[in-house]
DNA sequence: GTCGTGACAGTAG
DNA sequence: ACTACTGCCACGA
């Protein structure tokens, strides 16, 4: 086919895209749940492709959802109720030990 | 075939 | 809590 669905992309988008609402995974979780290491590459994967994914499920290993999109991640966040850890100066980050979705 | 890039991860100070 | 450095991998030019 001209869009092989073996693609690293496209792996990467069907991964996310199976993360259910209220749950996240880290990049090198996707990374690892297609079978490689390629943390870095699932961030271009999302920054060019994720907007047609749900790429605020994928947040850094930190807890950290995607740097300059945290506002708008938290919007969904509060949305589908995702477990998130407040800080004392309003910065948040997801509760990886109860939100984190593992296959 | 090589180089630069990046919505990362882990370790060290 | 922070910054700095290194290591890893996939993509585009």
């Amino acid at each position: 086919m001209a869009t092989p669905p073996d693609d690293f992309i496209s792996r990467a988008l069907d991964v996310v895209e199976s993360i259910p609402p209220g749950s996240v995974m880290t990049y090198g979780d996707v990374a690892a749940a297609i079978g490689s290491r390629a943390a870095r590459a699932v961030g271009q994967v999302m920054s060019h492709y994720g907007s047609d994914a749900s790429w605020w499920r994928v947040v850094r290993a930190s807890g950290h959802p995607a740097i300059h999109h945290e506002q708008r991640a938290l919007e969904h966040y509060r949305a589908e109720g995702t477990p998130l850890t407040w800080s004392r100066d309003g910065v948040f980050r997801v509760n990886l030990s109860q939100a984190r979705h593992t296959p």
